[in-house]
DNA sequence: TCCGCGCATGTATTCGTATACAATTCAGCT
DNA sequence: AGCTGAATTGTATACGAATACATGCGCGGA
């Protein structure tokens, strides 16, 4: 326990199993527990490993067999609390099975997504989650080729060695539409994604589906684009804004971007839901903080998690067989940014 | 470039060596930019390097020589979304010089942080920044027995192997006070931080000695303990405006604080900042998406994790001195939450 | 007594890289 | 030609753990 400034060789296995009077092979296998090892050698063993704070070196074993223990994840944008709260589910999941979080940022750029990409074959990763859902297949095609699992989300396809996640916009924003329906509002806007990236298309696509089963029709002028962050969200609420036919609600494409939309309204001093409602979408801890408190479709990121890591093991003990396609279902949380539609606007 | 489905052994330098006709010490040469090789045999395995799409492998080097080219960092908690804003630039830095990034979270608990320890020794980083407030020195003593270069954030101690980088509170805390004594203030509250936590106790007597610099006296009526999460700064406030006599303005110990302060207000219908003024500190994004945007002590993620990488690149070419004990400084942002003191409270 | 079998443990090897050291080449000069 | 030293390139090795394989020990049955 003292601070030995003057070790010159690393503690290792064999430097245990001399002390303990044994080799280094029954050493490791006390440390994996292998049954093949007598409980009298096996404690002792443990007792010199205790006394020495042995603490084992997982490269070598990833050096020998390829495998890291290690999942990777590549997000396109850590700054958006949706990702940290996924992160911390996912890591916690990790660390219980003894497994290490490998993580990449890639800001929306192509060039960074490459260099993750490489990254995480370097780091010889047993697996890897991307949620930059810019990928192009040509970026992540390293990955196949070194035979790494791979776990998409949401970009709904599935094929040899890579598993997918999808997000059930379609169900999640169906709920907020009815909700909103059934406080009487008809004209409902949509703040969407950047454009040319897939989940962009997708979220639109639920949303107009949302709008079509409640038997309200999709009206192009009610829509904008955003960026999936703050700025997006406010510029969109004020493009819409100038519109002469406004819409008496708005649905988001994320927290953030309903942030945005929050700051645009009490800028322009437009009373939330008095005369605009807003819903958003992720449900992350901070829209309960705002104000109004956002109405938010929540996506449990513990959910997003954990079909990750069941993705991700499948894989694993299945190489080079198809993944799996699991399917995470929000749940719309009511909160103070929604009411009923303003009388004018009634039909 | 085609998908490779029947590689059996992971290409390594060696293979790449005899299809260039040299050896592996050449290969190897050529990869790490040795300027013994002649130009001309550099050139023709940098064309075999780029025909077999060569990814090497630092697990090797990290077995052998101990370093692993990452750097480690302990936080408490991913959610709050300072750390990721310090994330996102500590990342950036690292991978501009082939670094990669190692992180673990603690969540406040001691056997998470002993255990976080235990995987960065694991992991063999060359250095760690912890985040992690709650370090007793005895959970981090391990690190010191390993020589792994150690920095701690706010510690305000250096020995022997660590660095620390100190925030400024002091200073911080008294353009705040600086700031509310300006626009009027005289009874300014204090939402704190968790009890015994060493940056709780920094940040209330930086607090304490802003108001002395101003000129104020501290009044522990106004102050109040927090979490710094949204929670406790709700709570905290609530309790305080529970007191008879009641401040006019509170600065808080973090943003995350001075959101639950906002919806603690505004759930009692009071106006900011024409009845409170409110200041937080970390100047986070999103403090400029809440309503009213939040006047705060911005603290540069940028700044910050650039000392952090310096004093692990110090720590790392002098191991075994004493370390560096730099500090970071914030600017005070003014936004919406901060006015004038209400009229029947001037003096 | 001796054989054989199973349990317990030990020995030897491999993973891919960087580098110390050895070997080779080659130009320049006498 | 022969020598010298610099410029290139090659050879051999170690890092630490897991495991295939070898070995040894003890005990029961013939």
């Amino acid at each position: 326990m003292t601070r030995n400034s003057h070790e010159s060789v690393r503690l290792n296995q064999r430097i245990v199993a001399k002390k303990a009077g044994v080799s280094s092979a029954t050493v490791s296998r006390v440390i994996n527990g292998s049954p093949a090892v007598k409980e009298e050698t096996a404690k002792h063993v443990r007792r010199i490993l205790e006394e020495l704070d042995f603490i084992p070196n997982p490269i070598a074993t990833t050096l020998k067999y390829g495998r890291s223990k290690t999942y990777g994840v590549i997000i396109p944008d850590i700054t958006n609390p949706f990702y940290p709260e996924f992160l911390r589910n996912f890591e916690e999941a990790l660390v219980e099975n003894d497994f290490e979080l490998q993580l990449a940022t890639t800001e929306a750029s192509e060039p960074k997504l490459v260099n993750s990409v490489r990254r995480m074959i370097m780091r010889q990763v047993d697996g890897v989650v991307v949620m930059a859902s810019e990928y192009e297949t040509r970026a992540i095609e390293p990955l196949f080729n070194h035979r790494i699992p791979i776990v998409t989300v949401d970009r709904r396809r599935v094929e040899e060695g890579s598993s997918d996640v999808a997000i059930d916009f379609e169900d999640g924003y169906r709920k907020a539409v009815v909700h909103l329906r059934e406080l009487g509002h008809e004209r409902i806007g949509f703040i969407g994604g950047l454009i040319g990236i897939h989940t962009s298309e997708v979220r639109l696509d639920a949303f107009r589906q949302a709008l079509e089963f409640s038997g309200l029709k999709y009206d192009p002028k009610f829509t904008r684009t955003g960026d999936y962050r703050v700025a997006g969200g406010d510029a969109a609420m004020r493009s819409l804004l100038k519109e002469a036919r406004q819409p008496t609600a708005v649905v988001t494409v994320n927290d953030l971007s309903a942030f945005g939309v929050l700051r645009a309204l009490h800028a322009c001093g437009i009373q939330i839901p008095k005369q605009m409602s807003v819903i958003g979408w992720d449900g992350i801890q901070l829209a309960n903080a705002v104000y109004p408190a956002l109405t938010t479709v929540h996506v449990p990121a513990r959910d997003l998690a954990q079909a990750c890591i069941k993705a991700l093991d499948h894989s694993k003990a299945n190489i080079g067989r198809r993944g799996l396609q699991l399917s995470v279902r929000g749940s719309l949380v009511v909160r103070e940014s929604t009411g009923t539609v303003p009388a004018r606007n009634r039909s």
